[in-house]
DNA sequence: AGACCCACCCGAACGC
DNA sequence: TGCGTTCGGGTGGGTC
């Protein structure tokens, strides 16, 4: 159910850098380069004889570096994953790209076909291009106040948008604005200073602890040498319509915003106007 | 410029 | 071996 946000995407960099820096690429089957981005500066063929060296992420986009400073990015939405193994493994339907490397074969699923992956030189530059806003640990509270300020949008609308804040996602969304217990529809322009200084607290937590739970459980995904990054964090709201609230016992309620499938306590969560 | 809409993709869930 | 329709998720490009 649920896709990799941030904290998934975390704990993936992690796991992989574990098995795979210092492996060289030996060879590469890319069974469905529709995957690849119109833009993307070279093709994912041009990695065939590097050698991972660095592994992290920008907001929700995984970045390999290799030697000869190229960079392979990968944004896997919503359900793009990789596997190790040990030994050359059979590929399935989903399996739309195979890596032969030094000690691992890695396969790159994704069923829906969504995620996008590029070849970059310069991944400040590519990163610029893609208008990305602040890491969502450490944020400027003065800066998020400003940001929120000045849109009449929907609250979680801009908790979603990627240029104010990268990381957030439709289900950790919710999350913090339940924690808050602020109204998903709450223009911008009405939310107080004090209820962003409770989101910059939130996010960071909601954030931080879903990375720990993800820690946690990837243990046992290391052992098998699958990393899809999705295990179960506890939630109060996505994905919860129908059930009581885990705060007051209200049923919690469900409205589509911008789209989008959206949980919260209408008790606890009162749109300010 | 900011806000909004839609395409992309296909398995799951649902309606009949 | 039931078949057709709807839904959803993040991002980017288009439009107003």
């Amino acid at each position: 159910m649920t896709m990799p946000e941030l904290p998934e995407v975390e704990t993936i960099v992690r796991v992989l850098e574990t098995s795979l820096k210092g492996s060289q690429i030996q060879s590469m089957d890319f069974r469905y380069p529709g995957l690849l981005e119109e833009g993307s500066e070279f093709p994912l063929e041009f990695l065939v004889g590097k050698t991972f060296t660095d592994f992290s992420r920008r907001g929700k986009y995984l970045v390999f570096e290799f030697d000869h400073a190229y960079a392979w990015i990968v944004h896997l939405r919503m359900e793009g994953k990789f596997h190790l193994y040990e030994a050359p493994q059979r590929p399935t339907k989903h399996t739309h790209l195979v890596l032969e490397c030094d000690d691992h074969t890695v396969h790159y699923l994704d069923t829906r076909k969504f995620s996008r992956m590029a070849v970059v030189s310069d991944v400040d530059a590519y990163f610029i291009a893609k208008k990305l806003g602040p890491e969502p640990f450490g944020i400027d509270p003065e800066y998020l106040y400003k940001q929120i300020k000045k849109s009449t949008r929907a609250i979680k609308n801009i908790l979603l948008d990627q240029s104010v804040v990268v990381g957030i996602g439709n289900i950790y969304a919710d999350e913090i604005l339940f924690e808050t217990q602020i109204h998903p529809l709450t223009k911008g322009n009405k939310i107080t200073k004090k209820d962003v200084a409770n989101l910059v607290v939130v996010i960071e937590s909601v954030l931080s602890s879903a990375i720990e739970q993800g820690g946690t459980t990837i243990r046992s995904y290391t052992s098998s040498l699958n990393v899809n990054g999705r295990f179960q964090v506890r939630l109060n709201a996505y994905g919860q319509a129908g059930k009581p609230c885990t705060r007051c016992g209200n049923t919690l309620s469900r409205i589509v915003l911008g789209g989008r499938s959206t949980v919260f306590c209408s008790k606890c969560q009162k749109v300010k106007r």
